[in-house]
DNA sequence: CCAGATATGTAGTGTTCACTACAGATGTGG
DNA sequence: CCACATCTGTAGTGAACACTACATATCTGG
């Protein structure tokens, strides 16, 4: 029995293009016109390799949050959780205006709010944002636990506070926020873990 | 010459209607016929008042906006900016959480990314939201005159924040944060603007 | 009571959407 | 070289969309 015709184009390579689509225009927004010609692909391929446009969503999804993923490991390798914080929010406000990409941050340009048969799809975005606060999370209590952070505070508020920061930043770039603009929210949003942060005597 | 047939329905019953749709489902996944079934009326009537689908959302934005910004008058009027920050994000977290409406906020789930055709939605959003940080940074301004803020602090930079966080949050309560996780969030983003005050001796 | 003006309900309009049938192309195993 | 399997491009499919033509209804001014 022969294996078939193999594909002819690379599933990773047309993913990168999806993703810009679905960040620029959000799920809704991006039509299957505009996916198939970023992709350099047809339909048929399309369907083929991906279902339909919710897979294709969520493969665009999975390879956002692999590439996130990695760089958060080196978030949390900061010292401390201060330096965590700094870390994540001023590399938020770097990659939310790096020119290579849409601005703002796909889990969110995504789709916050959906039409009906397209519910699910916000779900989605918040399971990958749920992600990258249960890494702060565990972070926030190891910190908490070598007495980085105050016997007071609360690792898992630290933590979902430091995502709606990176939300609401990823919000303001992608209406036109510039990176200074953001970088200084950052700043601000620092001295809230600072202080949670244990007197360094 | 007669005033014609009078309109038998009230237009800012309707509106507040409208706002809903537009808020659980976001512009783009907002339908016509969806809007009107909760309007009560039929589409000659919503054309004949409105213009258009995007003329609507005008309408349901400036009702929006004009509520909010009765709400954020008080918010400003509060003795400190860490009162006024704390005031606005604890209020937030109360609002979003609102079962009387849909979770989140209309200027972020009203669509922060849109399809061809839409482009200008996301901005007509934006700037209602940057009247609120207007209104956030003059009062900061202000603090910082009176010296209830440090000298080094940025005002600008401040309302910026805080408006962030506001955003942040509303992300998180339209994905299913409750009440309790919003105001822990609104606990913690206060201290930064804490951290920004001046020492009260 | 009539003429002009505006609102309403019914029933569509053309367009765009996500998705696919089908035929031909290109591979593998025997 | 042939049977089989998978991919690709063309050209559509029905459904849903924003929006509207039109006849009718309800008002005001004279």
């Amino acid at each position: 029995m022969g294996m078939g015709r193999p594909r002819e184009f690379d599933a990773e390579m047309a993913l990168d293009q999806a993703m810009e689509v679905f960040w620029r225009h959000g799920y809704e927004g991006a039509t299957i016109a505009q996916l198939t010609e970023a992709m350099g692909i047809n339909p048929p391929s399309l369907y083929a390799c991906f279902g339909n446009k919710e897979g294709l969503l969520k493969a665009a999804l999975d390879r956002y949050s692999k590439l996130r993923g990695v760089w958060m490991e080196e978030v949390v390798a900061a010292a401390t959780a201060r330096d965590v914080a700094e870390r994540m929010l001023m590399g938020i406000a770097d990659k939310q205006t790096d020119p290579a990409n849409p601005p703002g941050c796909l889990l969110v340009q995504g789709g916050i709010a959906c039409g009906t048969g397209s519910e699910n799809v916000p779900f989605e975005l918040a399971a990958r944002r749920a992600q990258n606060e249960d890494q702060l999370r565990d972070r926030f209590i190891r910190a908490k636990a070598e007495g980085d952070l105050k016997p007071s505070s609360d690792p898992a508020a630290l933590a979902r506070y430091v995502l709606a920061v990176s939300v609401g930043m990823g919000v303001m770039a992608s209406s036109g926020a510039d990176r200074e603009a953001l970088r200084q929210v950052a700043s601000v949003a620092v001295q809230a873990v600072e202080a949670q942060s244990a007197d360094r005597t």
